[in-house]
Formats: structure tokens, sequence, C-alpha cells
DNA sequence: TAAAAAATATACCAAAAGGGTTATTGCAGT
DNA sequence: ACTGCAATAACCCTTTTGGTATATTTTTTA
């Protein structure tokens, strides 16, 4: 709605957080409250008719949670851009409302010019999120290495295969890519089977790159 | 090795910017520069035995990259973090960094002020990087969320033997299995990469499940 | 209640995948 | 010089997969 500020809506349902939250945005210059919702449902019936820049959403609300009012609110307001504002540190919170859809998150424990910066940082494209938090998301995709334990068992040229495996081609395909015929691919994939202890490629995948 | 400092390593190959980071480093109240290297073989070689709380890693050495290196060492030190700090902001290098083990990932036009904070952030167990690296993290996350997209197309027992289908299971298993005929097995998994529009199953799974 | 969608099943056919065997070449380490 | 491993390739064979077409029954929904 307003010209150069800030647009920012809230999902809080405790008042005292929410008024003190609408408070700082608006006594922020370069900020605006456009709307506060003390829960999803009221949110999930006004909110996606705004124009809104950025909504701070609680994750525990009474009712339906933050995670699942952005799920739906998300497909409706494409260029509105979502932080978490919450107390919960645990890894599933994190994980389910980043994979949701959510671009911030940051602990409600964060101190008011630090929100009023992440606000700022998420408008211009960036990620907010505490370090420890970061650390989270990073350890997460550590975990995706599992391939190494599969992979070190085989050659280099296997491992080679079994990218394109990954990706669906054909023994024909990978044929033509690498040069060779289409019995050496097989040959290569047989070990691989062989030393994964699987029966196809699909039961390869699952091995060498965990979901 | 030292009391109370924290420890850091650099790899870095261009002259200056090591001796910068060095002098800068050394400079500063809690930290020390223990060893520097200006390749990844020289790091290979000696670093492992050192006791070192975080190493500085460039990506763009010579000869070996920044993160094989990381690759190869990690395993060896489990107690020291690595940092990458690089020019390179593409997200093949950085989530091929994080992957492999980084902790921290900054870019060379970082200041020395943020450079020190960022070591020392990562030394309490956070994960420094800048908002817009992150960005690029948390975006790679959104994807898992293509499942969703994909699984509205499908009916629910389409969905039932989609799940069958990415454990690797045969035809006639997943028939035994829901006690239908194996051609029916078929003939849903045909409307199945129709909806999908894809030819087999390695592509199916990596649509409706992307890794 | 009528139409649409989903689930079930068969038949025919071609392509692809996978198991087993054997063999040659080149390169590394002993 | 010998050994072992990796990469290459060919052969035979069976099973699995996927395309197309057609048809019946059940469930959902307009």
């Amino acid at each position: 709605m307003n010209d150069n500020k800030i647009n920012v809506s809230i999902v809080e349902d405790i008042d005292d957080i929410r008024n003190a939250l609408r408070v700082l945005i608006d006594g922020s210059p370069g900020f605006e409250c456009v709307h506060v919702y003390a829960d999803a449902e009221d949110a999930l019936r006004d909110m996606s008719s705004k124009d809104i820049d950025i909504v701070l959403m609680d994750i525990g609300l009474p009712g339906m949670d933050g995670i699942e009012c952005m799920k739906i609110l998300k497909p409706e307001m494409p260029k509105t851009q979502f932080m978490m504002c919450t107390v919960y540190d645990d890894d599933d919170h994190i994980f389910n409302a980043l994979k949701t859809g959510a671009s911030g998150y940051i602990l409600k424990r964060t101190s008011p010019a630090q929100i009023l910066e992440a606000i700022h940082d998420l408008y211009e494209g960036g990620s907010p999120m505490s370090s420890e938090i970061a650390r989270r998301v990073v350890e997460s995709m550590h975990k995706s290495e599992k391939r190494s334990e599969a992979v070190e068992l085989l050659t280099p040229r296997e491992n080679e295969i079994l990218d394109f495996l990954a990706r669906g081609y054909l023994y024909k395909e990978i044929a033509a890519k690498l040069f060779i015929s289409k019995e050496t691919v097989k040959k290569h994939i047989h070990s691989i089977y062989d030393k994964l202890h699987v029966q196809n490629r699909t039961e390869a995948l699952n091995k060498a790159f965990p979901r």
C-alpha cells in the first residue's frame, strides 16, 4: 500500500508480544505495520488480499500453527516473504518452516534492533537467521554426505556412471555421453550393484543418495 | 597448541591475501595464526598432525581445490572446523563446500572485522555466512516442496504406488503387496508417468522427491 | 441420477535392464 | 616379472519395464 516503506504484517497470538512488535515497527522510519492477526484462521481470511512485503509469523498459535498457515498463504502471495519469529529452536520446526517456504527464521529473544535489521535484510533478498540456526541448517547438509560411505567403495568411473544413473539416463545414453559401449556401461553398473549389495537402479540410488 | 587463543590455519595461494590474513589474525587478541599454506598439497602434507581450531580455506587454489582438500582433511581432524573464504558465490561452490563439511562460508570481500567475528562465531558453534549465502541455502530447501506439486496431480492409489516405486519394488512385488494384478500396477504407473511427464521410474522419483 | 474419475484387469509388443561368462588392455604396486 | 585392479568389450539369456489399446466395475461428484 504505502510508498517507500516496508509493509509488514504480524501473526502472533500473545497480545503483549503482538502489540510490542507493532509498536516497534510503526515507530521505526522505513517500516510500517499494516496488519496484525491473533491467529492463523484470521490471517487466512484476510491476508492474501493485501499487498504485504513481509509477514512475521509465530509458529505456536492456537488452532492451526504458523507453518501450516504459511503453507496455504504462500501460493496466494508469491511476492510476500515470510519470516518465522518463534520460541522454537529445534530442528523439526526449523526445517519444516524453511522447507515450507519461510525465508527467514528468528527467535523471539532477538533484540528489537535485530528484528528490524532482519526484516530489512529479508526485504533486501537475504535470509536472516542467527548463526546457531544457520549451523543447524548446515549440519543437515553434511548428512547428505552419506554418499561417501557408498561412494568410496566405487571407482571414479563407477561414480561417474552412478551420477548418470541418478539422472535417469538409459544405458545407451550413458554410453554415448562417455564414448564407450553399452556393454561396458552395463559392466560398470553391475559392479556398482555388486558393491552396494543391491539388485537395481532405484535401490542403488537410495543407498548412494539417501533422501 | 596455545592456551586460550583460537588457533587458526590458513590455506590461500595469493601471497598478499595470505599475509594480510595472517597479520590480521595475529594482531588480534584472542586469535593466533598457527600455520599458513599456499596450496592444498602443502596443507595435506602437514596440517592433520597439528591441533587447529579453525581452518580458513580458499577454494580456488592451484592444483587441488580447497573443497577437495577439506574432504580429505576433515576425517583426519574431526575437531577442526572449516570456513571457506573465497570469491565464489555461485550455488555449486556454496553447496559443495557445505555438503563436504564446511561449517562457515564467507566471501573474500568481507571486512577484516567481520572475518574475525566470523571466526569467533564459528568457534562458538555458529555457522557464519552472509545473509545472501544463507538465502541460497534456504532456497535450496524450498525445493523439497516439489513433491506436493507432483503429488497433488496423482490419485491416492497412484501415490501409494509411487511410494513403492521409490523403494525399488518390482511391479509384481507391488501387485502382491496390494493384492492386485501386475497389469493394474502397470496401468497406475503409466498414469503416474503420464501426469508427471516422464518416461521412467528414476525421472518420476526425481520429480516427486527431489534430493 | 447421470456423468466423470478411479481402480481394476487382459493382451500384444518392443525396448531396456540385469545376470553370467569370458577376454583384452593398461597401469600400479611388490 | 608378476599380481591385482580398472576399464574396456562381446556374447547369451531371462526378467522387467514401458507403450498402446480395450474393457469392466466401483466410487465420486456435479
